[in-house]
DNA sequence: TGTGCAAACTCAAACGATTGATCGAAAAGG
DNA sequence: CCTTTTCGATCAATCGTTTGAGTTTGCACA
C-alpha cells in the first residue's frame, strides 16, 4: 500500500515473505505516533486527550496492518490473563453441556476466553497444574466430588473462584440452584395425579445435589401428607438407574411413581422397567430432573424438570468477572424451573 | 550482587500480609544464584552445566517458595502458548465429547492446555478473535460446515491448523475416519442378515462426513449385488431422523433395513417408527454410526458403529504438536472401526 | 610462569504492551 | 509581555522469562 515517506519499520505483509507479528511499534511508525497513543486509542483509554485525525491516522493503520494486540505481553504488563477456567467431571454428560454454554456465552460477552477441562485430561490437580501461574483469572468448579485436598490449594491461589451446582461444608463459595423446588415440583405432579406411593430414586450418597433433591422430595411428601416411599440412591448414569430402578420394584408394596434424581439415572431406569415387563405410566410413572433434547425421544416421552443450567453457567463467570478473591459467595439461583409433562406420567393405574 | 544472608527479595510468604507473586529473582535469591541458572534448571536445559548441590539448593528453593513459572512472561520470550484450540459446533452432541476426551489427554500429555469452543458462544469468528494473537498455538477444526470465509483468514494465521472429520476442497489439512468402511460394514451386516431392500437415512448434504459414508453404502450394495435402496438425507439431529425417517416409511415400497448415518438421527428415526404403528427389529432393522453409553438403553438398545473417535481427538493434537506450519495433512485415520450389534437389527420379516 | 581449557556461573538484552511522569507548544489570563 | 493552563502527545520504566554471550575460577599441561 505504501512506500515513500517511512523509515522502514512496517512488517512485510504485502510482499510474499514469511509472516511477520505486526507489533505496537510497527502501527506506531506507520501512524507517526508514540506507541503509547495507540496502545491508548486500541484500549479506549479514556485518560487520553487526542486530536480526531490523530487517533483516524491510528485507527487506520491498525487495520491496513492487522494489527492484533499480543495477549501475553499484555497479560504480562497487566497481570490479567483474560480467560477463565471451568472444570467439570466429563464433557459426555449433557447437563455440563448446558452449563458451558452458558458461562462461554458471559464469557464471551465479556471477552474472555473460557478453557473448560475435564478429568479425563489429568484430573483437577492436573488441571490446575496446567493452569499454572497467571493462566487465568478465575476458575468454576461443576459437580465434581471429592477432590477435597485440592480445595484448600485453591484457597491459597490467588485466583477467585466458585463451585458450581455443589456446596461443600468447608467453603463459602458456590451457586446452586434451587434442586429442592424442582424436587417438590416433580412430587406435587405425581400427587396431583393421584398417586400415593411415591418412589424416590435418588442420586449418589456424596452428591450434594441429591442431598437437596431429597430434601425437596421429603418436604412435598409430607406436605401432601404422605407417608415418604422407598428412597434408593444410585449414581447419575444409566446403570446405576437400572440396578436402583430393579430394586424398587422388587419391593413388596412397588411404587405407581417414581421421581428420578436426574436423567441419565431415568433413561436406564426406563430400561429397568421394560425389563420388568412393565409399562410406563401404566403402570409406573415416572419424572426426572433435567430436560434434555432427548428426553422426548425416549420410549415413552419422559416427563422432566427443566433447570436453568445454562443460567448457572452464565451467573458462575459474571461472578468471577466482579468478585474481589477474598469476597464469599453463597447463592441460590432463581431462574426459571419448570416441570415439561411429556407421556411418561399419568394418574395410576384403576383410577 | 548481594549484601547480607537475605537481600529482602524474598516474598513474605510466611506472614499474614497478601499473596506475593514468586518469580525466578526470588528463587534465585533464596538459592544465591542467578535468576539464569534457576530458569535453565526449572527447564531442564541440557546446554547447563551445574553442580549437583548448586541443583539441589535452586530446587529446594523452587520448592519452599512454591515457584510457579509466570505464562505470560514465559509465552512472551518464547513466542508459544503452549495451549492448543479446539473448535467445535455444539457441546451437546456426545459425539463431539468423545473428540474433546482423546484432544484432551494428548495436550495434557505434551503439557499443553486445551481450550475448547464452540458456536455458541461467538461463532468461529468472535473465537478467532478471542484467541488473537499468540494466545494458541494451533487450531482444530471439528465438523464445522460453511464459515468458509474464515478458512481463507486461517490460511494467512500463523498458526497451523487442521480439520477433524472433515475436508473441504480447497484446503489440504485434514483427519478424517475412515466413514466409508464404516458405512460398509453396517450395510454388510444388515445385507448379511439377509436383507435386500436397504435404505439409507443420509447425513445433510453440506457434510462431507455424509457423502462418505453415503459412498460407502452404495460400494456396499453394490459390492453385493443389490439395487441402492432410497436415500434421504437429514440433519444429525432426532428431529431431522424422525422427519426423513417418516418420508422412507411413505414410499410405495418401504425398507426391511435402514443405514442411519448418524446415532443422533437414528434416536429420532426410531420414534417414527414406533409413530408409524411398526416395530423394531420385526418390520425395520436399524443400524447407525456412532456408538454411545446411551444406545443400549434405547428401545430397543441400537446396533451401531464405533467409531474411533478419541483417538481423531488425540491425532489432531498430536499433529499439531509436530507439524511445520507450512506442512500439509490429509490422513484417514485407521483406528478400530467395530460393529456393536445390539437388538435393532434381525433378519427380515417373513424368513 | 604462562596458556589453554573446562566447569560453573553471571550479564544483560530481548519479547510487546501498559502507564505514570514529563514535555513542548499553543492558548488563556493578568 | 510574562506566567499559568490546557492540549496533545512523548519518554521510559516495568512486567517475569529466556538465552546467547561473556566472566571467573580452578586445574592441567608445557
Amino acid at each position: 500500500m505504501r512506500s515513500g515517506t517511512d523509515g522502514g519499520v512496517k512488517p512485510g505483509v504485502g510482499g510474499g515473505g514469511k509472516p511477520v507479528r505486526v507489533t505496537l511499534a510497527h502501527v506506531a511508525a506507520e501512524a507517526r505516533v508514540d506507541r503509547a497513543v495507540v496502545s491508548r486509542v486500541v484500549n479506549n483509554d479514556p485518560s487520553l486527550n487526542i486530536r480526531p485525525e490523530t487517533r483516524e491516522r491510528v485507527l487506520a493503520a491498525v487495520a491496513a496492518l492487522g494489527y492484533r494486540p499480543n495477549v501475553a505481553a499484555r497479560s504480562l504488563r497487566t497481570a490479567r490473563a483474560h480467560m477463565f477456567g471451568l472444570f467439570i467431571p466429563d464433557f459426555a454428560n449433557p447437563v455440563y453441556a448446558e452449563i458451558i454454554k452458558g458461562a462461554e456465552a458471559a464469557a464471551a460477552a465479556l471477552s474472555y476466553v473460557l478453557v473448560t477441562g475435564s478429568a479425563a485430561g489429568a484430573g483437577l490437580g492436573g488441571y490446575m497444574d496446567l493452569l499454572g501461574q497467571g493462566r487465568i483469572d478465575g476458575l468454576l468448579l461443576a459437580g465434581a466430588e471429592g477432590e477435597s485436598g485440592l480445595i484448600e490449594q485453591l484457597d491459597r491461589a490467588t485466583v477467585p473462584w466458585i463451585m458450581l451446582n455443589r456446596r461443600s461444608p468447608s467453603v463459602k463459595r458456590y451457586v446452586v440452584l434451587d434442586d429442592e423446588r424442582a424436587a417438590r415440583l416433580a412430587v406435587e405432579h405425581l400427587v396431583g395425579l393421584g398417586h400415593r406411593r411415591v418412589a424416590h430414586l435418588a442420586g449418589p450418597d456424596g452428591a450434594d445435589t441429591a442431598l437437596r433433591r431429597r430434601a425437596g422430595y421429603s418436604m412435598a411428601m409430607s406436605a401432601a401428607g404422605l407417608p415418604e416411599g422407598q428412597v434408593v440412591a444410585a449414581d447419575y448414569t444409566p446403570a446405576g438407574g437400572a440396578a436402583a430402578m430393579a430394586e424398587l420394584l422388587a419391593a413388596p408394596d412397588p411404587p405407581t411413581a417414581v421421581f428420578v434424581a436426574n436423567v441419565a439415572s431415568a433413561i436406564g431406569a426406563m430400561e429397568a422397567v421394560r425389563a420388568a415387563g412393565l409399562e410406563i405410566p401404566r403402570q409406573i410413572s415416572m419424572v426426572a430432573v433435567h430436560d434434555l433434547d432427548l428426553a422426548s425421544y425416549l420410549a415413552p416421552p419422559l416427563t422432566t424438570v427443566r433447570m436453568p443450567l445454562a443460567e448457572l453457567g452464565r451467573r458462575g463467570v459474571a461472578l468471577l468477572g466482579s468478585l474481589k478473591p477474598e469476597e464469599s459467595v453463597e447463592e441460590v439461583l432463581d431462574g426459571p424451573i419448570e416441570l415439561i409433562v411429556r407421556r411418561s406420567t399419568a394418574p395410576p393405574h384403576g383410577t
